[in-house]
DNA sequence: AAGTAAACGAGACGGTACGTCTAGTCTTACC
DNA sequence: GGTAAGACTAGACGTACCGTCTCGTTTACTT
C-alpha cells in the first residue's frame, strides 16, 4: 500500500526511529555544559554523560563540536523573536539593543558564539549554518522595526528594493556588531545609558542619511 | 638555525643569547601557521617545529596557545596604526574602515580573532592582554580622528573628559563592531562602497546626535 | 526462494517459522568472511551484511561470534569424515593425518580453529560445543584406525575398556596435536614425508608400548 | 650486568631516554590482567590504568595487544628452560612434559597461547616473534635431552645433520603438539599418568623408528 | 477471510575499546 | 642556565563493533 497522497512524511523509513527526547536531552545538557565548562573546555562525551545518551547518538545527528553548540545556542535566540511596538523608533531599537545585549550576557551564549564564528572562518557550512539558524532570524526585527518606523512616519519608504535590502543590511550589522563589540570585546555592560546614546547616534545618523522621508504617510 | 656570524652575543653566562632569533622565529611560524591551519588546527608543537625550536621553549615564554596568538596577531595590528590625514572627517573614517577591514581579510587575523576573543570571555587575564595589545591600540586612532575633526569645525569640542571618553568607546564599538560583523559574521566583503554607506551613516549621526549632550536628562 | 511444495517442516509452533536459507547463508558468509578477513577482524556486522540478513537474524540463532564460527566451521571437518581402508595401519594413519592436514591448511579454519580454542579456555559452554561439533568427531575416525588395525593383527586387543579409551584419548591427542602444532605453530608443511616420517615413529611406539604385543614383534 | 669495556649503544641519542621501570610494569600488568580477564577482554587501557602508565606509553614500545602479550608471556617461558639430569630418556621427558603441562596450566598462559598462535595465522610478523620469543627457546630442551640419551647410550648418534634436524623437529612437535592438544583442546589434566604414558609411547616409537644404534654404548 | 504470533529488514540505541592526537611537564645530554 | 630531543601523564577525539531495542512488514499456521 501506497500512502494515497502525501508521501513526504509517513514513517516510510524503515528501522527504529530516532529518538526524539535524545535530541531536546543534548541541546539542554549542551546549554548546561557551556555555562558550566565554557566552549573549550566543553567535551562531546562530557554532553553525551549529561544527556544519559551515548556518544555515537551526538555523532548520529551533528558532525562535531561547533554544529552542535550552533543548534543548541540557536534555540536560545528563538525565544527572542518577538517585537513590542514601543511607539517610536528610538524606543524601538532600544529595545532590540538591550534584549539582545540581555541574551549576549548569557553565559551560555557568551562562550559560544564567538567560538562558533571563530570556527566558522574556515568552515563555509559551518558559517551556513549560523546564518540561518541565529543570524538571518535577527535581521527579521531590522525589517520589522524599519516597517513601523515607516509606518509612523519616521524613516521614508525606500523605492528600490536591492538598496533597501542593502540599508537592512547594513543597519543590522551596525546595530548587532556595536552590541557585540562592546559586550564581549570592550566587555563593558550594555546598560540602558549605553543602549540610548547608541541608539541617539543610529537614528539620528538614519534621519539624516537615508534619503527624505515622503511628504505623504501613508 | 645558524647564528650570522660568530658569536650570538657576549655574556658571562651561557645559554641565553638564543633569545631573539627564537622570539622572532616562533611569532613567525605562529603566523604561517595560523594561514595554513587556522587557530583550532594550530598545535603547539607544530609551531615549534616550524621555527626549528624545542617546545619547552615555547612554553618558557608564552603560558598557553592563546597567549602566543594574542602575541603573534598583535604585531600585524601594530603596523597600521598611522592614519594619514585625508582631509575630512568622512574620508578620515573611511580610510580607518577600509584599513581595519584589510587587515581582518588577511587569514592569520580572520581566524585567530575571534577564537582569542572567545577564549577570552572566560579568561579576565587574556582579555586583558588582548586588550592592551590589540584593542586599546586602535582606540587612539579614534581619538585622532575625532581631534582632527574637532580642529577642522566639523565636530564640537567636548568639555567634560568623562562623556568626551564616553563618547570614543561607544564610537569605537560601532566602527569596530560593525566593520567586524560585516567581516566575520555576515561575511560580506568590506568594499568602499559600503564603507562610504557605513561612514556616511555614522558621520551624520555624530553631527546630530553630538552637539547637546551634557545637560540633558530627559 | 520458495519452499518446493507442500509442508516443508512440520512444527506445531505458531508464527512465522525460521528462514532455513538463511541459516545456510549465514554460515556461508561467515567461513567467506573468515577467509577473506580473519577471526579478529570478522564483525557480527559484516557477516550479516554478506548473508543480506539482519544482524537480529544472527543473534536469534546464535549467541556470538564464538558460536558462530564454531558451527561455520564443524561443516568443513562433517565433510572428512570417512576414512578409506588402505590396507594397513600406518597407510590409514598417513592418511588421516594429511586429510587432517588438508584441513588446517584452508584459510578459514587454520584462521578460526585456535581462535575458538583460545575463546573456549574461559568458557565452558563454548569448549563443549567445540568438543561436540569437532573434536568428537574426529576422535571416531582413531577409534575405527585401531579396529581396523586390531582385526588385521597388527595391533593387540585390548581387554580393559577404560584402558582401551585412556589409549584411545592418548592417540587422538598425540595425532592431531602434532598435525596442529606443525601446521600452526611451527608453521612448516605437512607433506607426506613428514606424514610417513611421524606416522612411522607413532606405530612403532604403539606396537612397542602397548601392553601386549601380537603375535609377530618387530 | 655493565657492558665493561664494548659499549653497545652509549646513550647517543637525544632526549629523554624510555623508563625501564615502566616496561616492567607494563609486563607485570599485562600478566596481571591476563590472569584476571583472559585475552579477549583484556584492553590496553586496563594494562595502562594498572601499570599506573599513560596508554602513549604502552603504544610507543608495542604495536598492539598481540605483540604486548606475546613479549609479557615469554619471560614466563625463560623461567622454564633449565633440564635436570633424571638419569633416562624417559625420565627426562617425563620431567620436560610436566614441567610444559605446568606452564599450560597458568592461567595467564592458558588463555594467551592459543590466542596469539590464532592472531599469528594472518601475521607473519607475529609469527616470528613467537617463534623467537617462546617456541624456538623450547626447542633447544629437545635437542638437549637427545644429547644426553645419545651420550647414554639410549639413542643412536644421527649422521647426517639435516636428518638431526628434521627428527628434532618432529619429535617436538609431537610433544608440545600432544601435551597443547591434551591441556587445552580435550581439557584433561596432564597428570603423572598421562606424561608416563605419553613418554612410553614416544620413546618406544623413537628407539623403534630411528635407525640402528651405534654398537658401542658408553 | 481474518486473526495471531513469530521472524524479518532496517537502523537507532547505550556501551566499551580502539588507536591517535594534543597539551603541558619532565628528564637527559650538550653547551 | 638555556637548549634540542624526546619520553612522560592525562584525557579528548572520532570510529568501530557489540548486543539490544524498537519500528513497520511479511509469512506461515490457525480459526
Amino acid at each position: 500500500m501506497n500512502p494515497p497522497a502525501g508521501r513526504t512524511s509517513r514513517t516510510g523509513r524503515p528501522g527504529r526511529p530516532r529518538s526524539p527526547e535524545a535530541d531536546l536531552a543534548i541541546l539542554a545538557a549542551t546549554r548546561a555544559a557551556l555555562v558550566e565548562l565554557g566552549w573549550s573546555k566543553l567535551t562531546m562525551g562530557d554532553v553525551a554523560a549529561r544527556a544519559g545518551v551515548a556518544k555515537t547518538t551526538l555523532y548520529r545527528r551533528w558532525a562535531g563540536k561547533s554544529e552542535l553548540v550552533v543548534d543548541a545556542v540557536a534555540a536560545l535566540f528563538d525565544a527572542h523573536l518577538d517585537l513590542p511596538d514601543r511607539g517610536s523608533l528610538q524606543a524601538d531599537v532600544e529595545d532590540v539593543v538591550l534584549r539582545f545585549a540581555a541574551l549576549l550576557e548569557r553565559p551560555e551564549t557568551k562562550t559560544a558564539l564567538m567560538a562558533v564564528v571563530a570556527e566558522s572562518t574556515r568552515d563555509d557550512a559551518l558559517r551556513a549554518r549560523i546564518r540561518s539558524a541565529i543570524v538571518d532570524r535577527q535581521k527579521t526585527l531590522v525589517l520589522l522595526g524599519r516597517e513601523r518606523a515607516q509606518a509612523r512616519g519616521e524613516l521614508p519608504y525606500e523605492a528600490d528594493p536591492v538598496t533597501a535590502a542593502r540599508n537592512a543590511d547594513l543597519i543590522f550589522d551596525v546595530i548587532a556588531g556595536a552590541v557585540v563589540h562592546r559586550a564581549l570585546v570592550s566587555a563593558e555592560p550594555v546598560d540602558p545609558d549605553w543602549a540610548r546614546a547608541f541608539t541617539a547616534l543610529l537614528v539620528a545618523g538614519l534621519r539624516a542619511a537615508l534619503p527624505q522621508p515622503p511628504p505623504e504617510g501613508r
